[in-house]
DNA sequence: GCAGCTTTAGACATCGTTTTCTAAATGTTG
DNA sequence: CAACATTTAGAAAACGATGTCTAAAGCTGC
């Protein structure tokens, strides 16, 4: 039952543990290479596993992160996830999934578990819940942690003072926007998120910015109410047929992808064909979305290079190199089957 | 830097170290209230956070968890994942995600590095590989984690001959091929998943068990390969149109989920209607599922729920409980607007 | 008032590593 | 060949907790 420890390996191989760690943990300490041969057969016949939690004791190192999600079903957030894990993984890391199901209280208990357990770093892929009660609550964890020695990163607009790389949501949405300028839109709504969702907030930011520059009247009417949800993007869909014809949107912008998906689907349930009646687009390219009939216009982030990114900048962090604060990550416009010309002879 | 031990709160209450675990560490032995007070107190004041690494070595239990998924970006392994993350949480256990992509090489890796942390339990989510001399290195390490006290499970069939529980694959394509008989279908195609892969075919022999029962041939250009993907599903169907019009299958039985979803697409590219011209369904009720359009017929899997089991079932292991060699969960027909009635007349 | 319990606290060994410090063996130089 | 560097190996002290074993009080009861 009990496993192998660094003594029975020295014992066999007839040196001290100092020797057998130093040939183990493959420390920078001079070993002769017959000494070395002799560790290495007596703990390969022995099975030896190293104790990474002693080791972690000793070293100041778990080599364990964690990654904050809301929801790692979200495709999002799985996304970003699979990124982490992926050079995480390379470089000797395991990775600690975190779903805080936007319950502060989750999440401040999850810091402190990863706080006991020494972790190396701390990615937040998510933003925050915007309580200010609880955000200073979450800032003051945050600061004990750093003190401590774990690394901290954050993939969105975050409350928190700490490095961070993020996709270009106002660029994107900027660009998005644009462009259904450029195909002849003018009625564009827009279909928003959670209101105290930071993202969901510059995406809709880089919106009303294009429509400003073109000197187009942002219409409070062409303003959705969604929730970055499925079920939220079909209900939002449902008031536009109470709009008399001439002030009905000719191209929508949803927030998210999951949201355009929703308004695809609720579109269809009133009838309106996509994009004959109307164009429509998303943000965020998942996977799904050039599956779609008619496949998604959107804003393409790659997730999956963010979650990279963000486990190379904890990694330097923790190399104690300098890093920057912020790191932007551009977003492109992938148009797909969703939307088209829009001209008032149509 | 250096966070503070527990010498350090012990000695701030005036107190041993002993007594100053005792209180900390909840430990079933006895401490005054007044001394208790004072300890609390001083862990507040310091705020101290217990070494998760060092009272892990000490009572040999890591409360980590592992979770061994073929990709966490698939909405299959996502829903499970979510399952096994709440309840670890509740019970005060650290979930640690491992995507195998499928890559022998990577999973040895992974519980190689699983052995080294003591992880006190495994959760093999997706099926194994079926390589021959694979699965017995594999065997042989699983042997020894258990050897060590590692508890392990397999959610979904398995070369491994270790608890688990599964989905009941076998009946839920049978039940949903006999409805599909039901509805008056005779020409019922099938799209397969990875030859190796022990769910899919499970499933195909719940379809072709329902099939000779009811005394229907079983016509191998009905058996369509894919490989539960959407690209798979799309492909899939392509044939179709070169078969003769009275051999065309008038339902399509995918998989999986992901690939009914690319049988729809497919079949829309070749311009024929879902379900008035054939009806398709798929399995595992994956969210997408019932907000496509047309919503998908499928059997419903309460994936989370099998995350959720396969925790419990890991506990008690390390409990020391007797438990089942197989528990296998329900599967239930879900029917939504992609399958129908045939009659010959039509 | 004393033998014998029960309750509560402390000293110390221990878990399995890494790492510093010391020392032996070997190699180099004049 | 003496004097001194340079390699290589070992002894022992951490790291930060838990838990056993021992002992000091505080209570019984006779």
């Amino acid at each position: 039952m009990n496993a192998v420890s660094i003594l029975e390996v020295a014992k066999k191989a007839g040196v001290s543990i100092a020797t057998a760690s130093r040939v183990i943990s493959k420390a920078n300490y001079p070993v002769s290479a017959s000494t070395r041969q002799k560790v290495m057969e007596a703990a390969a016949t022995l099975n030896y596993a190293p104790n990474a939690l002693a080791r972690g004791m000793k070293t100041r190192r778990s080599n364990l992160i964690a990654v904050l999600v809301n929801d790692n079903t979200d495709p999002y957030f799985a996304e970003i996830m699979s990124g982490v894990e992926e050079v995480a993984n390379e470089q000797g890391y395991l990775t600690i999934i975190c779903n805080t199901n936007r319950e502060p209280t989750k999440e401040l208990h999850y810091l402190q578990t990863l706080r006991d357990y020494r972790a190396d770093g701390l990615i937040f892929a998510g933003s925050g819940f915007g309580l200010p009660t609880y955000s200073q609550r979450l800032e003051e964890v945050i600061q004990v942690l750093r003190e401590q020695g774990t690394a901290v990163v954050t993939l969105s607009q975050h409350s928190l003072q700490v490095p961070s790389v993020q996709a270009d949501n106002f660029g994107g949405a900027l660009q998005m926007t644009k462009r259904l300028l450029e195909l002849g839109h003018r009625l564009i709504a827009f279909v928003t998120g959670p209101a105290n969702l930071a993202v969901a907030n510059v995406r809709l930011q880089g919106y009303m910015m294009a429509l400003t520059e073109a000197g187009i009247m942002i219409s409070p009417q062409l303003l959705l109410t969604g929730d970055f949800t499925l079920k939220g993007g079909e209900q939002a869909v449902q008031g536009l047929n109470y709009l008399p014809s001439p002030e009905r949107p000719t191209a929508i912008f949803a927030g998210n992808d999951e949201t355009a998906l929703g308004v695809l689907s609720g579109l269809r349930r009133l009838g309106w064909q996509v994009p004959a009646d109307v164009s429509v687009c998303g943000f965020g390219d998942i996977p799904l979305a050039q599956v779609m009939v008619p496949s998604l216009t959107t804003v393409h982030i790659d997730l999956r290079d963010l979650g990279r990114k963000g486990v190379f900048k904890l990694l330097s962090q923790l190399g104690h190199e300098e890093v920057a604060n912020l790191e932007v990550m551009p977003t492109t416009v992938i148009e797909r089957e969703s939307t088209t010309t829009f001209s008032i002879a149509s």
